[in-house]
DNA sequence: CGTGCCAGGTGCCGT
DNA sequence: ACGGCACTTGGCACG
């Protein structure tokens, strides 16, 4: 395709807030944040309807070169090819591409209000924990979530049968080392705070052998629990309550 | 488009290694690591040529679902529409892709060998201060980089002008909080291992007020540096180099 | 493979 | 705007 055509693609695209998706070689240059070359090759080009752009090269999950939603795009045709400079203010930024050819130019009117859900998070082992205090100790009663402690958030706050204050921390991968010492930290600033000791609990899937070891010197509790269980026991739970 | 031309498409781009660009209306469930419905609406379903699947709504930066690269791909015409099972063994998941509508679905042989270049990113600052450690502070001797402490890693250690072993933690944004929390930590260790107290020097571009404090009682230094800067002096280096 | 850590991380939510 | 934090984080380097 002629460049000039493409132009016209995407400016007639950009005023209509279509989405427009371009195939062709290019290269690139960003400036901002870091900075960046991209030789030329060919790639894929996306300028979304909320004018985000991403040049995808033909493997990996990740754009090479982005400008997030919002920018300012500015296109036309100079000697060294189709240019787009996308530019925004705050983090002051810029994107310059240069398009050499075009195998495709295409721009669509996406309509696209599907609902999006996700479950199995840690969101999901909170929830059910709430719900059920027991998957992590018989007898706990919870306080308050999200509870703030200095500049810092508390998962859970809880007491235990014997009235002792509990902080729970949730992961939802994998427990290590730096949660231990995340939630260490927690425990001090509640002692600082309420002035007592608190117990801590971990509740992740897993714990790696250096958390472990660092869990008992800390004296730190673990509690092995998962994303998937939590949103079973969710799912289970959503389903009896339909019944009664 | 017809469904069973779009089907032909794929297939066709899927066993010559292109990649794959599918705009229509479509559905998705994704289980693995976390689970997801996704629901009818228009979007754009990229298959790149390594396997890597890519679902991009209209709007935002990140795919609404997706595959990493080398997944087992099976598609094929059910009454339900196009439907693509995208699965992998490490981790166990699926996503199910199912395309009701299409609007356009192109392959494309797309040659990529461009070079990409990254600048002023940690790298560069760590590069920087090493080529010119009276960056950090005048006297500075570097002996070590990526020093291994238990299972974490201290970004610089040094000397300084009387003969005090210094730790180094770098940073490319503004220092957090948990930032001093953590040189404190590197710090603890060095102690434990080598039984003399270290100094300990946060550099960074900025440092937030509360870590700022935080840095105060716990005898953490800052030196301000950033990113930027780094790449600047890297680049006037390498131009002197070239003339020298 | 797991373990640690950076990233132009992004996105969400809160002050 | 800054701050804290999760994310199917992804990506890389290293033991």
């Amino acid at each position: 395709m002629d460049l000039a055509e493409a132009l016209e693609k995407i400016m007639s695209g950009l005023s209509s807030g279509r989405t427009i998706i371009v195939v062709g070689s290019m290269h690139a240059h960003y400036a901002g944040r870091s900075t960046s070359w991209l030789a030329e090759g060919d790639r894929l080009l996306i300028i979304k309807s909320d004018k985000s752009i991403l040049i995808h090269r033909p493997t990996g999950y990740e754009p090479v070169n982005w400008q997030p939603p919002g920018v300012v795009i500015n296109a036309q045709i100079t000697e060294e090819g189709l240019v787009l400079e996308c530019s925004r203010k705050s983090p002051p930024e810029i994107l310059r591409i240069v398009i050499t050819e075009v195998y495709s130019a295409e721009s669509y009117r996406l309509v696209d209000n599907g609902e999006f859900i996700i479950h199995a998070r840690e969101e999901d082992m909170k929830a059910a924990i709430i719900n059920s205090p027991d998957i992590v100790e018989p007898g706990l009663r919870i306080v308050e979530t999200e509870r703030r402690i200095g500049d810092e958030y508390i998962d859970i706050l809880a007491v235990d049968s014997s009235g002792q204050i509990v902080i729970i921390e949730i992961k939802r991968k994998r427990a290590t080392r730096r949660d231990v010492e995340q939630i260490v930290d927690y425990a001090t600033q509640v002692e600082k705070e309420l002035g007592r000791k608190p117990r801590k609990i971990l509740v992740a899937p897993s714990i790696s052998k250096e958390a472990a070891s660092l869990s008992m010197v800390l004296r730190v509790e673990y509690k092995c629990f998962s994303p998937r269980l939590a949103y079973e026991i969710l799912s289970k739970k959503k389903g009896l309550d339909r019944f009664l």
